[in-house]
DNA sequence: TCAAAAGTGTTTCCAATACACCCATGA
DNA sequence: TCATGGGTGTATTGGAAACACTTTTGA
C-alpha cells in the first residue's frame, strides 16, 4: 500500500501545522536541515501537519525521524507562527514549491488538495540540535533532496521560513546557557577546541581558549580522556566527554557564557 | 445588535484558540487575572478564538482590552498547549464551566455550539504584565466575573490551564532580566523597596537591600525624584521612575538578576 | 632545533555578597 | 532622644578578561 498525502491530510487537522528548525554543526559552521525541490527555486523547512489523534511533540519526533534516521533528538517548540497570510498560496515561490510537493507524492488527486495547501496554517515551530555526523539524510522520494546549509548562506525559502530559522537562532544565541550544545551537536568524544569553536559558531565570536578551558574544565561536566594523536607538529589534544549527571543538573541552573 | 457566540465562532479557524496569563502586581504579591463562574467551580484564564481574517496578537491585545480597559498592554506568547485531550469536554469541570459560558451568552443556539467546544484546542499561550491599579476589570456579563487572584492561591481551573500559568510563572522567572518588569507593572513613580519587593515576589526569595539599591542605581535606567514623605518615622525614600530610553536598549542585552 | 598549538599560570579589574555605618523622620 | 527604616560605605570573595609562560609534537 502507497502512502498517500491525500488520505493522510484527511486525517489532520486543517490549519495546523509544525515545522523543525533542526540544527547541525560540521566544517566549523552552524547548518540547518532544508528541503530542496528540482525544478523550484525556494527550499522549505522539514515539517508536518497534525493528525486529531497524535501529540504535536511526538508528531515533530516522527518528522525528524523521517529525515535523519535517528530518535530521541533533542527538541522542543520555541514559537508559534500565524500571520494572516501564512500559507501555501501567499507568494509564487511557495505555490511552487507546493506544487511539486502535491504532484510528487502518488496516487493523489490534485484539484482536493490545493484548498488544504492553500488556507492558512498556524504553525509551530521546533528546534533541534542533533549530530550531525549521526545522520543519516534521507532523500525521501523523487525530485526531493534533503540536505545541510550553513546558516550564514541561506537560500530562498517558501512563506516564512526565512523568519523562522533568523528567530529560532535568536532563540539559541539566548538559551545557550540552558541548551545541551555540546552534548547533542559532538561527537561521544571531542577536543576542547572543537567545543571552544562550536560555541563561537553559535555565538558569532572569539573567545578567549585559556579562559574558556579553566571555565569548562571547572565546571566539572568534562571527563578527560586519551589524548588524540592528529599527526601535527604540535602537543597533542586531550579527548573529553561529557558527565551526564553533572551536566543534567547544571543545565537547570544555566552553564554560562555573555 | 447583540454580539452572538455563535456568529463569532463561524468567522474563527476551528481547533485554534489562545490564552492569555496576565499578570498584576498589588499588594506584595504577584497576581493573575481568572474568569469566574456562579454555579461552576472551576475558574479559567481569559482567552479568545483566532477568527480567519485577525492576526493571533491582535486578538490576544483584544482580549485584555475587554478584560482591563488597558491597551498596547506588554504581551508575548510563550507556549503553545495541544495535547491530545485539550477540549472542554475533557474533564467535568470544564464541561460546567463550557455550559455555562455557552448559557450566558445571548441568542445563542446551545446545540450547535457544543461540537465547537468539545473540540481538541491547540492554544497558545500569552504572557502579559500590566499596572493592576490602572486595570479597569470589567464584570463582562451577568453570572461571570473576572478578577485577580494571588499566584500562589490559585483556585481549580479548566482543561490544562493550571499548568498553563505554573509554565508562564517559570517564563516569567527565566526571562526575568529580559522583562520589563518595574516598568509594567508599578505605577509611573515608585520606591526603590517597592520595586525590589515586585522583583522578590517574583523570584520568590529576598534580595540584599543595599545590593539591591546600589545595582538599580548604576543601570542608570532610574531616574530619581522627591521624596515620598510616608508619615513614618524614618527616612522618607526617594521617588524614582524610569528613563525610558535607556531602559529599552539595556533590556536587550539584559538586566542581571541571578 | 624550531614552529605550532595545547595546557597552565598570572595579573588586573569588576561584580556579587555580606554587613556596618550614618542619616532623616515623627513619635 | 529614640526607634525605625532609607541611603551609603567597605571589605571580601570569586569570576571574567587579557596575556604570558611552559609543554608537547612532528618536521
Amino acid at each position: 500500500m502507497t502512502w498517500s498525502l491525500k488520505k493522510h491530510v484527511a486525517k489532520c487537522i486543517p490549519g495546523i501545522s509544525l515545522d523543525c528548525v533542526v540544527f547541525g554543526y560540521h566544517d566549523q559552521q552552524l547548518h540547518v536541515l532544508l528541503l530542496e525541490f528540482e525544478e523550484a527555486k525556494a527550499c522549505c523547512l522539514p515539517g508536518g501537519f497534525l493528525p486529531y489523534d497524535e501529540e504535536m511533540d511526538y508528531v515533530a519526533q516522527e518528522v525528524l525521524h523521517i529525515r535523519t534516521g535517528l530518535n530521541q533528538i533533542y527538541l522542543s517548540q520555541f514559537h508559534t507562527f500565524s500571520s494572516i497570510n501564512r500559507s501555501w498560496d501567499g507568494d509564487k515561490a511557495s505555490r511552487q514549491v507546493a506544487d511539486v510537493i502535491r504532484r510528487t507524492w502518488p496516487k493523489d488527486d490534485v484539484p482536493d488538495l490545493e484548498k488544504w495547501f492553500n488556507q492558512r496554517f498556524v504553525s509551530t515551530a521546533y528546534f533541534a540540535l542533533i549530530n550531525s555526523k549521526q545522520a543519516w539524510i534521507q532523500p525521501d522520494r523523487e525530485q526531493v533532496n534533503c540536505k545541510w546549509v550553513p546558516v550564514q548562506n541561506l537560500p530562498p525559502l517558501v512563506i516564512d521560513h526565512q523568519d523562522i530559522i533568523e528567530t529560532a537562532l535568536n532563540h539559541l544565541r539566548k538559551q545557550i546557557n540552558y541548551l545541551p550544545i555540546g552534548k547533542e551537536l559532538l561527537d561521544q568524544k571531542f577536543t576542547m577546541i572543537q567545543l571552544q569553536t562550536l560555541y563561537e559558531a553559535i555565538l558569532g565570536r572569539k573567545l578567549d581558549r585559556g579562559n574558556f578551558q579553566r571555565k569548562m574544565l571547572k565546571l566539572d561536566i568534562l571527563v578527560r580522556h586519551e589524548k588524540l594523536m592528529t599527526g601535527a607538529q604540535n602537543k597533542a589534544p586531550y579527548l573529553y566527554s561529557i558527565n551526564e549527571k553533572v551536566y543534567e543538573q547544571l543545565l537547570e541552573e544555566g552553564i554560562g557564557f555573555n
